[in-house]
DNA sequence: GCGAAGCATGCAAAAAATTGCAGCAGCTTC
DNA sequence: GAAGCTGCTGCAATTTTTTGCATGCTTCGC
């Protein structure tokens, strides 16, 4: 969809290698864009051939050397154009919903399963977000611009897993007396 | 995905056309699945092949023939078993939030007006999903055991939405200040 | 009765994403 | 020093999804 802006974004306040944005994807950005590591390259090489990302190679101690891409002059306006296009969104496609649909009085032990497991996970990621509020974002309002902009998509998936939870908690109530 | 459970669960209840299924994807499963008719029409071909389908043609006045597909016992049983399967979950793609990466004071007014927009989009949406609730769903103890998992699909959705607009309106309030 | 609009179905090409694998470098283990 | 593990990059085939039509049939407006 705008994988390449995803990648472009990431590549505002650092240079990455390709396997530094898959990991970035995972933690920050992962709840509301995930992308695979084959995906990330293919589009890095994409992205260098437009003249939008610079590659440098950088040697490593300990480990192979990586490739460091870091965003152009016509890659940042690339970047900045693009936000005033058109926004898409891909709404979730969750089978644990999709599964609620065909419950029964012999699958609803396994799906209370499902749901306590996927509550357990959700709790986790909230966790992680809301140490990197604590750590970065205690005073919203005294951010820097842009800041203030990556502090409310954190926002949207706190709000989002504490939804998320009480969902769960919901559920797994209603459950109990099938 | 899981396409095809998708589509045989909206079978359960009765049985439908491709356009009936695109038209009820859009509405009661939109807001975590979602097909467009291409797709819909080709795993309907697939699915009649495999037997987990039964297809026959309708007459209809005023409008084209349509084609009403149903459930096959080996459907039913197919379906009934994927419940106990692996779950997948293909997490929300949103451009908006990417945008929000890319805030500065140049163009936090064209955000501003896309959260408006899409705060809108939310609440219609939301009133939808509240009327249907009111309407089918007014005592969920009460209801037998199947469409309670479909009821707590449908209260998944209206916590999302209710979730979005209360970060909206956070979102508004910091953004006033750039 | 003619053109426009809408519904239902579908094909085919292109783009995007996933799956599975592989090479290579250095480090660790035995 | 051979075997195995990990980190980084990448290819290729397949599957899934999207995009852009095409067809036929019916009503509706004029």
């Amino acid at each position: 969809m705008a994988l390449a802006q995803a990648i472009m974004t990431s590549l505002l306040d650092a240079d990455l290698s390709g396997s530094e944005l898959a990991r970035d994807f995972e933690k920050s950005m992962g709840f509301f864009w995930q992308a695979s590591h084959q995906q990330i390259y293919q589009e890095l090489r994409k992205l260098s051939q437009k003249g939008w990302l610079n590659k440098r190679e950088v040697n490593q101690t300990g480990k192979p050397n990586k490739i460091l891409y870091g965003l152009t002059l016509a890659g940042r306006k690339a970047l900045a154009d693009w936000v005033y296009g058109p926004t898409r969104v891909q709404p979730t496609k969750d089978e644990l919903l999709l599964k609620l649909y065909n419950l029964s009085e012999e699958n609803a032990e396994h799906l209370i399963g499902e749901i306590t497991q996927r509550r357990e996970e959700v709790m986790q990621r909230l966790y992680l977000y809301e140490t990197i509020r604590r750590r970065h974002y205690a005073d919203p309002a005294a951010l820097p611009v842009r800041h203030k902009g990556v502090y409310l998509a954190l926002e949207s998936g706190i709000h989002q897993g504490e939804q998320f939870l009480a969902w769960c908690d919901q559920a797994l109530e209603l459950l109990a007396t099938v």
